[in-house]
DNA sequence: TTGCTTTTGTGAAACGATTCACAAGGCGCC
DNA sequence: GGCGCCTTGTGAATCGTTTCACAAAAGCAA
């Protein structure tokens, strides 16, 4: 298989999203065309990402919504459920974990960790707050992703800990730059960064409409 | 000028954080190669994102770094401070509210709304929360950055009644792809994006590390 | 001043992603 | 079955970004 751009990845995910749409309003078939200007993208595009994991439409007819969205989730590894661990029991950590579609996704947050002692031992959605040296126990115990969301500072230490003890994707809140082994998948989401983008936009009036990611 | 990529303006913002960092500790000089290595990209690439914006090193020398402190935070707009509005105090819009590097960073959130109106009145951080009917009326005293921080549902409607309000820069979390009119700058933070990226690199095993954007 | 070392700034080359353009396939109608 | 219409799948062309490579400074030492 060829190299999958990680644009490809991202626009999968937005293809999903508006095919369950199509789908629930009972639309059968939909045209790369379609589908596209949905996606805000071009028709080529979307056959083109389509065609790096195989042939998904029917020629002179488009193709079948329920079947794609199957495929969608098998390629992007939805069909299971994937097992969560939070770390930073924050404002956003908390926010996390009071966002029920993370469930209803398959991504099921099964510990959440902070080093404040006073926050160790509270309840938060069924689950009990533990304190950060139980990490490595608890990960062992079959983590598949870590959300880390604790200070900048403390960032690349939990990375590092994560890592070593054999998880291998990352979602990082912290704003900072955090380097992990090549085997491993770190995504970061960096919301002063993007404010950042808005301010040299508006302080350079830059004309043209730009969305940070590909969905 | 040039076209300036995205992606270079994303990376000044990592570059004016290390600069920052580095300048803490006292160094008063340094190379592209040695901002390259922290910022995990190479010397060429430092360096050509910077001549998009003019020339700021000594051959020979490298960079003087409280200088290019100065200039990154004028090239990103950050001399100024930015009057933002929060629309939605749910978990992430609260959240948020209580996130002190906001304002620090010239981020100034002078408004929330709220379409519950169990929560209009509620006071937030020295702020009240307003009925989204106000939403025009303030806007047009002069806000520059509006922050979505709606249900997916809503979130179109939002940005469509801010952006005829004159809006030109919309930071949204909203798991939903917005469009808006060419002159106006839209950024997504996309969580559940990022999560379906890691499903997908678990499930596929691709073994290359990957971070989301440029910082 | 000359010569040596270092590091920038930048055209040119390489690479990667998107768009184009069209042959191949599939459906419906006569 | 044959014909016409439509839409896919994909190599080739285009476009944009990153990397290379080197001439042009700048400091320093003798």
């Amino acid at each position: 298989m060829k190299k999958v751009p990680e644009s490809t990845v991202g626009r999968l995910s937005l293809y999903l999203r508006l095919l369950r749409e199509q789908s629930e309003r009972g639309v059968i078939t939909l045209s790369s065309e379609e589908l596209a200007e949905r996606a805000g993208t071009t028709a080529a595009q979307v056959r083109k990402d389509l065609s790096f994991f195989g042939t998904f439409g029917k020629r002179g007819l488009g193709y079948a919504v329920p079947e794609l969205v199957q495929s969608l989730r098998t390629i992007l590894g939805l069909e299971r459920s994937w097992r969560v661990a939070l770390v930073g029991a924050g404002k956003i950590g908390t926010a996390l974990l009071g966002y029920q579609d993370l469930r209803k996704q398959g991504f099921v947050i099964e510990a959440v960790f902070d080093s404040d002692p006073a926050k160790v031992g509270r309840r938060w959605n069924n689950l009990v707050i533990r304190a950060d040296n139980e990490l490595e126990s608890v990960l062992e115990g079959g983590i598949d992703i870590v959300i880390v969301a604790v200070p900048a500072e403390a960032a690349q230490s939990i990375v590092d800990r994560v890592t070593r003890a054999g998880v291998r994707a990352v979602l990082n809140f912290a704003p900072t730059r955090l380097t992990v082994p090549e085997d491993v998948t770190l995504k970061t989401v960096n919301m002063a960064a993007e404010l950042e983008g808005l301010s040299y936009a508006l302080a350079n009036e830059v004309w043209r409409s730009q969305d940070t990611e590909e969905h």
